[in-house]
DNA sequence: TGAATAGTGTCTATAAGACAATATCCC
DNA sequence: GGGATATTGTCTTATAGACACTATTCA
């Protein structure tokens, strides 16, 4: 925001010329990013298979050291670029996790974020190969109490996660949950078109539970952030509803 | 939360013990702490005249290196305990800030926190003397819209903040706005017993608005966090209120 | 007694949940 | 036509804001 602006001084400048960074042991810094997809009413997020130790062979977010010159938001979207693929989408700094003991190398410092991504986008990148899975999120928690995440395969197996993944993406739930309700975050999950019963079904993934449908329509429209395009959806065997397009103007933040 | 438990094979064993965490640069990473209290319907910011450089002469919030072997949230506690002598005080953790070049000395990530505290816990403390002061802490945004924060002291001047401290306050007043409607944050800054009057200048002087007065009564009443104390308050020119005491219990979150 | 604020009761507007009725597509 | 879901309308309930009225203390 505010970048910095005031004069530097002669003995200001004398001080920094002098100061010298390598005075104490400093901790790494890590950015980890969880990304995060709705597909077929399921939560999903991308995770690789560590090749390297330490937790070798155990399953870990997109991740990676911080470098001297760029911000942690950079580095975030370089991340996610290099291991998934992705650019332009949805990102935010989440928490940022330092238990000393959370990395067994030495001391890592991780700043998490998390992304949003519709499945469509995250399909032209080759996901699946490689030790690279779009995987089911879960939580056996309600609301936004809070708590750990498991992560499970095709099959309902659980997936081992490195390190502390269990307790980050637990909160990338947790923050997904409480920001549902009043940030447009639903949109960053869908294609540009979409119909209000795809929302829906993106809230109630989200949230864990089933939303009444009158009111959740009655309340999307009055945030104003959806307008109808008047097209239908096609191909179902229904009744087609109208597609909708997210519209940035509304009333911002709706209580 | 969760610690670690996985067995260390003896390939991660060997690769621990060459791990060499100096192979590459690492920046440094401090804890800064707001601590926040309001008094006669105004919020309160603890800051410290900065007697080095960079940014000497300028105020600051307490902040300092994390060391190799705490966790985040013991570093901020070890600050409050040493630079404003209070403890055992809500704390949270905020957002980590990591411009390249938000400190002129070296990159500096800054993980900061935010405190609450009242009045009278703080005026135990020796505030005022030896560049310690308790200052007036304003933004000029409504509603959770965002934005830098100022600080100004008792004749209504304003002081210079050091580093990105004016955007590390805003972001603690838009999460103080944002966290008050759902979480009891407004008892941290209140003594044991209170009167709804009270809780509710709180409120009006976080939100920066007024609220209310029957509404917020009810639905203060409503989450079940506070209970009655039958007692009344003294020493007032009109008639007295009734002492409430703050029950954890409640129903929780209360949207 | 008057000033000032506490606390209660009532009315209205708004939003959410429940439910029914009708509309429109594919098969 | 039958199955399935969309869309609209109505009723009920809960909550917030507005306002009036009474209560209680100190000066």
């Amino acid at each position: 925001m505010s970048k910095r602006k005031r004069p530097i001084s002669k003995a200001e400048a004398k001080f920094l010329a002098e100061y010298d960074a390598s005075m104490f042991p400093h901790p790494s810094v890590a950015v980890d990013v969880a990304l995060v997809a709705v597909d077929e009413a399921k939560l999903k997020v991308l995770v690789l298979k560590r090749n390297e130790h330490p937790d070798f062979g155990l399953w870990s977010m997109p991740g990676g050291f911080v470098q001297m010159k760029e911000s942690l938001d950079d580095a975030a979207n370089r991340l996610l670029s290099a291991k998934a693929g992705v650019s332009g989408i949805f990102l935010e700094q989440l928490y940022t996790f330092g238990r000393p003991d959370r990395d067994p190398r030495t001391r890592v410092i991780a700043v998490a974020y998390y992304a949003l991504v519709t499945v469509a986008q995250l399909k032209e990148v080759h996901v699946a190969g490689n030790g690279v899975r779009l995987v089911e999120l879960r939580v056996d928690w309600k609301g936004e109490r809070g708590g750990d995440a498991k992560i499970f395969d095709d099959d309902g197996k659980e997936m081992p996660l490195a390190f502390d993944h269990e307790e980050i993406l637990g909160a990338v739930v947790k923050r997904l949950r409480g920001k549902l309700n009043y940030a447009p975050i639903g949109f960053e999950l869908l294609p540009k078109k979409f119909t209000l019963r795809q929302l829906q079904t993106i809230h109630e993934t989200i949230l864990g539970h089933r939303v009444n449908k009158d009111s959740f329509r009655r309340r999307m429209l009055a945030t104003g952030m959806v307008s109808a395009t008047g097209e239908l959806e096609t191909d179902v065997s229904h009744r087609p509803a109208e597609l909708y397009r997210f519209k940035r103007s509304g009333k911002g933040r709706s209580r």
